[in-house]
RNA sequence: GGGCCGUUAACUCAGUCGGUAGAGUAUCUGCCUUUUAAGCAGAGAGUCGCAAGUUCGAGCCUUGCACGGCCCA
């Protein structure tokens, strides 16, 4: 006997059901596995070269060389007939099975196929009494068995762990979440083309970095056996792609993951993916211009409109997208007056007053990013840049001509939550330098976020790295964003999850 | 890290006051040649997340733990 049928006394009832079906199919000379079936159809292409079309002769002729290969979802069977639906990645049709056509013998075989087992249908076209458009199977040949139940079909797969932890069972039952990731994948191809068509170099830079930099957070660390040192995942790959451009690619772009150590939440996942680009005699005043060319683009034809849905609230993405400074944001929005931000104790009481964490020797800058986060990044629901951040917390950004102590860097927030990061790029090496040094103080001073100095990013900004702007955009959260999803587990196909407790199935 | 909520059949969910574990779908058996949440009749299926405790008796009460969700930090 087959291990493939083996039955093992702990399964469940169904679990046996099934084994006996598949030892019933294997002992009649059937194989469950095999791959010798060829389709020469998609089931889309049905319907788009059929679905209008009702001369029953017609549709007898046109589909006689039509095999087709999917999953059985629906199953209803009769004494002699049964209509059952099948899908494959393209969508679903109904196959019309009937004994004195397909024979008596395949029939009997053709009777333990169940929901969840993939077969091959060979056959023509017809129209039910209802007018839907059908296969009529001249031949089914089963090509994998299922030994699991799919869930009930009307409620579908609900359990969000579940969901995640099986996303394959998801993908199957769910249409929503089979829409999700198609449109994801949609998202990131349309970024590409729009980044290419504009001139712009897609490249590759390390994943792992001896250095972690480009960002403010907490990295992994691994360690290569060889080489006998301490790596990082990345946090960013900003200084990696800037020194391309001191390389002369002017224009560079990257989509990939990046790791940060950090909780998880709605809004998080410890690897995500970002596209950061760089754009050489560019500043970030482009840089809106451009972002705000791009989401309506992607909104455009992934959506079919600049105004999207997300949570029941229209997101208007077609109207320009209101611009306003930081400090600004505080007033008008934050409901501060200038003192309450300005000054230092006054900003340290009034963060911890809201419940924030101030840490000794914390610079105003950091105060202020906290009082923005707490008072008006929630309230950020249509799209908002959000420019000129203290130049203290934003140790890679080109000062402002007139006002040293900010940058001209900015964030959109859209749904009240960061979607992008951008700046003009501080090319000045001494400025780097020195920025990098506070960074250090601070990390000694016990901010396991603080960037580290990185003497060989300076060294290529002494060679010369024209001005630019960069940017980078949370992929996840655009597509979040575009499939009016709550969580980024939503969109991220396998979402990180503690181990499963054994034993459960 | 904290608070709240959840975990019961393969799936979706009930389970009252602490007193023999329930439904729908799915599965199995029988009937059924145009159904589409097919129908009719019958049947089987459970480590009530795990572990302690209280109790004559725990799915239910208490404590701890695990996993997940939401919110806060």
């Amino acid at each position: 006997m087959s291990k493939n049928t083996t039955p093992a006394s702990t399964d469940s009832q169904i679990l046996r059901h099934r084994k006996e079906k598949a030892k019933f199919i294997e002992e009649a000379g059937i194989p469950l596995y095999p791959n010798t079936f060829r389709r020469n159809t998609q089931i889309a292409d049905i319907f788009g070269k059929f679905d209008t079309c009702v001369d029953a002769d017609a549709l007898t002729q046109a589909g006689q060389d039509f095999t087709v290969a999917g999953r059985i979802i629906t199953l209803r069977s009769f004494g002699k007939i049964a209509f059952l639906n099948l899908q494959d990645r393209s969508g679903s049709i109904q196959v019309y099975a009937q004994r004195d056509h397909l024979g008596t013998e395949p029939y009997k075989i053709f009777k333990k196929f169940e929901v969840g087992d993939i077969i091959g249908v060979q056959g023509g076209l017809f129209r039910t009494q209802t007018g839907e458009l059908t296969i009529k199977a001249e031949t089914i040949t089963l090509i994998t068995k299922s030994m699991r139940p799919l869930p009930e079909k009307f409620h579908g797969l609900k359990d969000v762990e579940t969901r995640y932890r099986q996303r394959y069972v998801d993908l199957i039952v769910n249409p929503k979440a089979k829409d999700i990731f198609m449109k994801r994948t949609a998202i990131v191809r349309l970024m590409r083309n729009f980044f290419d068509s504009r001139g712009f170099m897609e490249v590759e830079t390390p994943m792992m970095q001896a250095i972690p930099g480009g960002a403010t957070a907490k990295p992994f660390e691994t360690f290569h056996n060889a080489l006998d040192m301490k790596l990082y995942m990345r946090i960013a790959p900003e200084l990696y792609l800037k020194r391309l451009l001191v390389g002369g690619f002017e224009k560079v772009y990257e989509i990939n993951r990046n790791f940060r150590n950090e909780g998880i939440d709605t809004q998080h996942n410890p690897e995500f993916t970002m596209i950061e680009f760089y754009w050489a005699y560019a500043n970030f005043r482009d840089l809106m211009d451009l972002t705000e060319e791009l989401f309506r683009t992607l909104a455009q034809k992934v959506c079919g409109d600049t105004t999207v849905m997300f949570q029941d609230t229209p997101i208007e993405l077609g109207k320009p997208w209101t611009r306003m400074t930081f400090y600004d944001s505080l007033e008008k929005i934050g409901g501060l007056r200038p003192e309450q931000y300005q000054d230092y104790e006054t900003a340290k009481a009034l963060v911890q007053k809201l419940g924030e964490n101030a840490q000794v020797g914390e610079k105003l800058g950091k105060l202020q990013a906290k009082l923005f986060d707490i008072l008006v990044e929630p309230k950020l629901i249509q799209p908002h840049f959000i420019y000129h951040y203290p130049t203290d917390i934003s140790p890679l950004a080109r000062r402002n001509d007139a006002d040293p102590s900010i940058t001209d860097r900015y964030e959109l927030f859209i749904t009240g939550h960061e979607l992008a990061n951008a700046f003009s790029e501080l090319n000045n090496p001494y400025d780097q330098r020195d920025r990098f040094a506070e960074q250090v103080k601070e990390k000694e001073a016990g901010d396991d976020e603080a960037h580290s100095m990185d003497e060989d990013y300076v060294r290529a900004l002494e060679y010369g790295m024209p001005p630019a702007a960069g940017q980078g955009i949370g992929i996840d959260r655009l597509v979040m964003l575009l499939t009016d999803s709550a969580s980024i587990r939503e969109v991220i196909l396998f979402p990180l999850l503690r181990p499963e407790v054994s034993g459960k199935e």
